[in-house]
RNA sequence: GUCGCUAUAGCUCAGCAGGAUAGAGCGACCGCCUCCUAAGCGGUAGGUCGGAGGUUCGAAUCCUCUUAGCGACGCCA
């Protein structure tokens, strides 16, 4: 039962509009004004009629049902209101016999989503400006797969290109192999930022760099095995940081992983016609787009960004028979997707202009201190992050629950949620200056909040002895105003994650899980569970059952673990 | 210069396929642990929704112009 739903249901039979028209409007009210409401001032240029008498004329026709058993007009609204104990049992009972399967639908009927994230560059810091694309990305998997899609994820490391050349250049000069081996990527971006600098005063550095560049596109022996050691010292590095984020890929296919192809791919541009020269390099002219011409080679031959991104996406296609591909990346690389995707598009390929999606987010600076940038050395490195933020957590564990048991894991559980949560909690859009006291806040609309409502509501369910959810509860002894809240914002949860998936915006679901956990906290404080008794007892602890479920699904979503403890 | 994104409370942001008194959190101030974890809850103060026009019965939400911040704009990715 789907009390929207049966609410247009009941209007569409008194007034003769369609359902799905009235579907669209109906809205949920803020205050205490009604369940539902119908705003009746759309149909005042059909019915040509003043919205206040459309809107009585309508309700003088509703035949109420047992779901929804009362209304009000309220000028040109009509506000329902639903029967609390059906609509309590319909989401209690819905979510403890479905568990946290209760968010997940079949609108991807299996088809494929690749989602292309994380992305960092080999022999560079995994700094907090990589935080944003790895964990949305990492946020939009769950959501499509929640959505009856399969995902396919994948990390387009960035494992070719001219800093390689000055990476190989640097080492041969100044570099010692046992420091590379205890130091890892801060030795790599230390030999980098030497090449930079002394490559100011030598430019003929720049001339050996290309040349150690195209010694690997012929594939020296010397010159692949040094690079292949440089990737393998990122990647042991860029794993720790995914495995204290809990994230995975589907594929490692990195830049490195379409050389062979781009050749062919080059070929087919020129063969369709639209490759031209232009100051020695080929472009495909976008004018009559309004945007800047592509660049598909260089001067010098070489291949580039475009050319790349424009292999990998028919290479995926072909491979993956994808219905959307997503590019998590940053905003200021919008003009660049906007660029390609239409490449492929004057290619022949229909399908990019509908299923190649860019997903921008702000970018992260770093307020006072400038820009993030390897050269400048203004970094802060993802791992410092997450590890201030476990260690400040275990303080406050020390604090506040100094029995706890693995203290370590739960304190890891809790800190790099936060951080997860953090970066998560507002629309993708929103630059955000990094700032170390709010990323390690833990109160108000926090991971740490959310986790914490989490596990009082697990404790309830431990003391009380309850092993698995209550059954058959009578719902309506939860039908006062903090419980029917906290029930509504559970019912809305589904609704919410279907948002998320289609706006590719994982924020809806931590603001959901926010008014959840307010609601539920409301709850907790107005209804005692284990103070009471009996049937009062039983209906509580189903609620609490069903919000701990749906907190936990909802915390699964984003990326982010509930322990039961904290 | 051209194009794009952003602009809502002291701060960080929701709300924007137009609709009922513009909502949270943080910070400030005042309260609540003999009671299921106070990482919690309640309350007070705080807003001409950047500015100006326009469309509409109705605009924070749509259109135009304008201001400010950020970003992109050819051989890096």
């Amino acid at each position: 039962m789907d009390f929207k739903y049966e609410t247009a249901r009941l209007i569409s039979e008194s007034c003769g509009v369609e359902i799905s028209e009235i579907l669209g409007a109906i809205e949920i009210p803020k205050a205490d004004m009604g369940d539902y409401a119908f705003p009746c001032f759309r149909l005042a240029k059909v019915f040509r009629k003043a919205p206040p008498l459309i809107a009585a004329e309508i309700a003088g026709n509703i035949k109420l049902s047992e779901h929804i058993e009362r209304f009000e007009v309220v000028g040109g609204y009509i506000n329902f209101f639903v029967n609390k104990t059906s609509f309590a049992r319909n989401i209690i009972d819905n979510i403890l016999e479905k568990g946290g399967e209760y968010v997940k639908t079949d609108i991807g009927g299996g088809r494929t989503v690749c989602i292309d994230y994380s992305s960092p560059n080999i022999a560079k810091p995994f700094h907090i400006g990589h935080l944003r694309s790895t964990v949305i990305g990492n946020s939009l998997y769950r959501i499509y797969d929640a959505m009856g899609y399969k995902p396919f994820g994948i990390n387009h490391l960035g494992d070719w290109g001219t800093q390689f050349g000055k990476l190989i250049c640097a080492y041969k000069r100044w570099g010692k192999k046992e420091d590379i081996e205890e130091k890892g990527i801060s030795e790599l971006t230390r030999l980098y930022v030497k090449f930079h600098t002394e490559a100011e005063n030598e430019p003929s550095l720049n001339d050996e760099a290309r040349a150690y560049l195209v010694k690997m596109q012929n594939g020296d022996e010397d010159a692949i095995s040094l690079w292949k050691w440089f990737v393998d010292i990122s990647m042991k590095e860029f794993e720790r940081v995914y495995n204290m984020l809990d994230i995975k890929f589907d594929a490692y296919t990195g830049e490195s992983f379409y050389n062979d192809m781009m050749p062919a791919v080059v070929e087919e541009i020129k063969r369709k016609g639209i490759l031209k020269e232009s100051d020695g390099a080929q472009v495909v002219d976008l004018e009559e787009y309004n945007m800047p011409p592509c660049l598909i080679l260089r001067r010098d031959g070489g291949t580039l960004y475009p050319t790349r991104d424009i292999t990998a996406a028919l290479y995926r296609k072909k491979t993956y028979d994808f219905v959307k591909c997503l590019y998590v990346t940053a905003i200021d690389q919008k003009l660049h997707f906007a660029q390609w995707f239409k490449v492929l598009e004057l290619m022949g390929y229909d399908w990019a202009a509908e299923e190649l999606v860019h997903i921008p987010f702000g970018l992260v600076n770093l307020g006072a201190e400038g820009k993030l940038s390897t050269r400048s050395g203004h970094v802060v490195l993802m791992e410092d992050v997450l590890r201030e933020a476990v260690d400040k957590t275990e303080k406050i564990i020390d604090e506040k629950n100094p029995e706890l048991e693995n203290k370590r894991e739960i304190a890891a559980q809790v800190g790099i949620g936060a951080v997860i949560f953090d970066d998560m909690f507002n629309s993708r859009i929103k630059n955000i200056a990094f700032d170390w006291n709010k990323i390690l806040n833990f109160e108000g609309e926090t991971g740490p909040y959310v986790q914490y409502t989490h596990a009082r509501a697990c404790s309830v369910i431990r003391k009380a002895g309850l092993e698995s959810a209550p059954k058959n509860a009578d719902y309506g002894l939860v039908s006062d105003k903090s419980s029917l809240a906290l029930i509504k914002a559970l019912g809305e949860l589904p609704a919410k994650v279907i948002e998320a998936g289609e706006k590719f915006e994982p924020f809806i679901i931590s603001r959901q899980l926010i008014e959840i956990c307010q609601s539920f906290n409301r709850f907790y404080r107005d209804n005692s569970v284990l103070g009471s008794e009996g049937e009062v007892r039983k209906a509580r602890l189903a609620l609490v059952y069903a919000a701990k479920t749906a907190i936990k699904e909802g915390l699964y979503l984003l990326g982010i673990k509930a322990p039961e403890r904290m």
